[in-house]
DNA sequence: AATTAAAATGAACAAAGTTCAATTTGACAG
DNA sequence: CTGTCAAATTGAACTTTGTTCATTTTAATT
């Protein structure tokens, strides 16, 4: 049997959408170049002359992330109304939820790190307008580093949730951590600031 | 040329400190049956004999780095005199020290979890040791959630710098970014103690 | 109808996880 | 010292996967 010839601009969204599927199934080991090309109904040599390597579907994966974590993350904020707290509570509560509804795929976000520097910055360039979107639900509360910092916090909550890393822990509540965080955050770094270094333990 | 039979629990150290050398050098892809078969001088059916799978070895790999963790921990923490926030702060100092050190290491702890799930519980019972030990460090200060919020958040500062996902950001400083949670933690959470539930924003 | 560049193909190679029948070892009995 | 045998070791073989590339097929143009 022979198949017909498909512009690329018609195969390559079929072949990240069967490796959307993949991953959410079963992760990034799920995700093989002979059964992309099965799914999609075409041959292996397809697959690289559209994407170099496997690294190129992973990559063209989560930049459609980064995508929709945007459009998400925005209506998210756009609800929210105008209180600084509000609008951060908003947005990381729309982190944990996409990061909970389709933990393999933000997992795949962070796992091989390495591969995502390809010769193209599309990547870095959606994460860049990602960080621009939280300073903007910000307003201007805090300074960027506390704001980074904030973040990065509730990074933590919503990764430790994710790989369900808390056995020994009683049962976690995210969101109520997270809100936590933020509340505390938002308090605390006001608290701060122009506040003295503190004393530093050694390690 | 044969081998001289070596008693298991002569071998298994051996391999897990090749194993070891390997995920230090490449992280977990750079771990393979046949490359720690010839590393320890044995061949690949022994390893299949000793740790029934790969998975098995990296469970091994895991168990000891979360030993050599609380180790790192109990002496960090010892040395940080009695104040809680200074003991928290020397906490997370050795954490992000540690995972600075030694980062494929440490990421391996986080990644595949679904290899960790073993018929023993030996690394539940690590990862809840360690978490005594902070529990212990704090001294009572915030409530258990609160603490585990807390550590989560330095965890996620943690994570964001050792994966170095943070382009778009400029240069962070981990460590001031570390600081600046537990002191914002410590304070925002003594500020929120018998605050009522705040308004949330829809999803 | 002939030409031809682009696209698609899938056989073939290399590397890696895993299995297991056959072999080797070393302690022990006679 | 020699024969026995369970435990340990081995490595060939099988499977799966990433990757390459010479060959074939397609469809537009002449």
């Amino acid at each position: 049997m022979v198949k017909k010839r498909r512009p690329h601009d018609e195969v390559r969204p079929a072949v990240v959408a069967a490796a959307l599927e993949a991953i959410a199934k079963g992760g990034l080991p799920a995700l093989s170049a002979r059964g992309l090309a099965s799914a999609v109904d075409i041959s292996v040599g397809t697959i690289y002359n559209l994407f170099g390597d496997l690294d190129g579907v992973i990559r063209a994966v989560n930049l459609d992330t980064l995508h929709r974590m945007y459009q998400q993350f925005t209506t998210a904020v756009d609800g929210a109304g105008e209180k600084p707290e509000a609008r951060l509570i908003a947005l990381a509560d729309a982190y944990l939820d996409f990061a909970r509804a389709a933990p393999h795929r933000w997992q795949a976000l962070f796992q091989y790190r390495f591969a995502m520097l390809g010769d193209d910055d599309r990547v870095g360039t959606a994460e860049a307008d990602l960080f621009a979107l939280l300073s903007r639900a910000a307003k201007g509360t805090g300074t960027p580093d506390a704001l980074r910092a904030l973040w990065a916090a509730v990074h933590g909550v919503v990764d430790l949730t994710v790989s369900e890393r808390l056995r020994g822990m009683t049962r976690m509540d995210a969101r109520k951590y997270v809100h936590l965080i933020i509340r505390a955050g938002v308090r605390g770094f006001a608290a701060l600031e122009g506040e003295p270094e503190a004393k530093r333990a050694a390690p």
